[in-house]
DNA sequence: TATTTACAGGACCGAAACGGTCCGATATAG
DNA sequence: CTATATCGGACCGTTTCGGTCCTGTAAATA
């Protein structure tokens, strides 16, 4: 369900690493394919992406690379998802002139928005900074927004998986 | 970025006519396809998936149909995703044992489980109900939970669009 | 019992998206 | 001028998605 893309995976694990290693200097592609072990085609074109949708900063040129446009407590991994996948929308009926309208049922297109903001909000409140603290930790009080979203009980057990 | 299937879209908007028209009696497959204007043979093959994910009652033969396993509160949104897309998980990495395991950057694989279960628990709990009861309203105060994750700032900017 | 209705399960196929590679152009440092 | 790196996009094999169709089985009705 909701699967990410394996580009936005990496993109998360290459930005945890800038966050870490790159706060002063920039790290180029080379640099950061070489702690990870993803082939550098891949992680340059991630990369690209990201500046792209303004996550990165990029310098040209030798002794170029990467850095992060923002503190790593500024960089929500809704920006980062936006980056790397499409324009966002999580159904297809968001955007264009649906094919549903008979009223009745059509009635739900809104509900179905508001699903979409839902995650979207979810994921705008969990910060770059929130993943690389509390990693090695326990993965309990992650951050406030998180905590928030722990109390949900479950109602229906529908979250097992 | 996180697109639901279309298929699942069709379930939402499937369950929302079941949860308000067939209440008591419940309703075929033509039926349900009659709402919408949905081919036949796709909205059988949802309900078939929402059946079997235990979301739905079939009654076979003649005079049978589909109706609600569970009173609309009780279905979550989660349930229903689980039902119709793959055995869940937002990353690959959640499964396999993972490739990326240099130990600097694999501490990152606990928080994309993070992000994954935040998307989970926010979807688990929005129930039916709650997206076919303010429907025609305002999407302002859609339930609790909605409420909750509304409140958040969107930081960095980044759930525009 | 025979017939009709409707779900169950899965095979199947074309179209689109995904994952990954590669190349030419451009910008910068030395 | 040369070496280094990003930028932009083309390209392609593989997989997933969306949708159709067919065979089997369960239940109701006459």
């Amino acid at each position: 369900m909701l699967r990410l893309s394996k580009l936005t995976d990496y993109g998360i694990v290459l930005l945890a690493r800038l966050a870490r290693d790159g706060r002063d200097e920039s790290l180029n592609a080379r640099e950061l394919a070489a702690g990870t072990e993803l082939p550098v085609p891949v992680v340059s074109k991630v990369l690209k992406q990201l500046a792209r949708g303004g996550v990165l900063e990029s310098q040209r040129g030798a002794r170029g690379g990467y850095s992060l446009a923002q503190p790593p407590q500024q960089i929500s991994v809704a920006a980062v998802i936006g980056a790397l996948e499409g324009p966002v929308a999580i159904t297809e009926c968001a955007s264009g002139p649906s094919v549903c309208s008979h009223e009745g049922t059509c009635a739900m297109r809104d509900p179905v928005h508001v699903i979409n903001n839902v995650v979207r909000e979810a994921l705008a409140t969990v910060s770059l900074a929130d993943l690389i603290d509390p990693a090695f930790s326990a993965p309990d009080h992650p951050s406030e927004a998180l905590q928030i979203l722990g109390r949900a009980t479950t109602p229906t057990g529908a979250a097992r998986e």
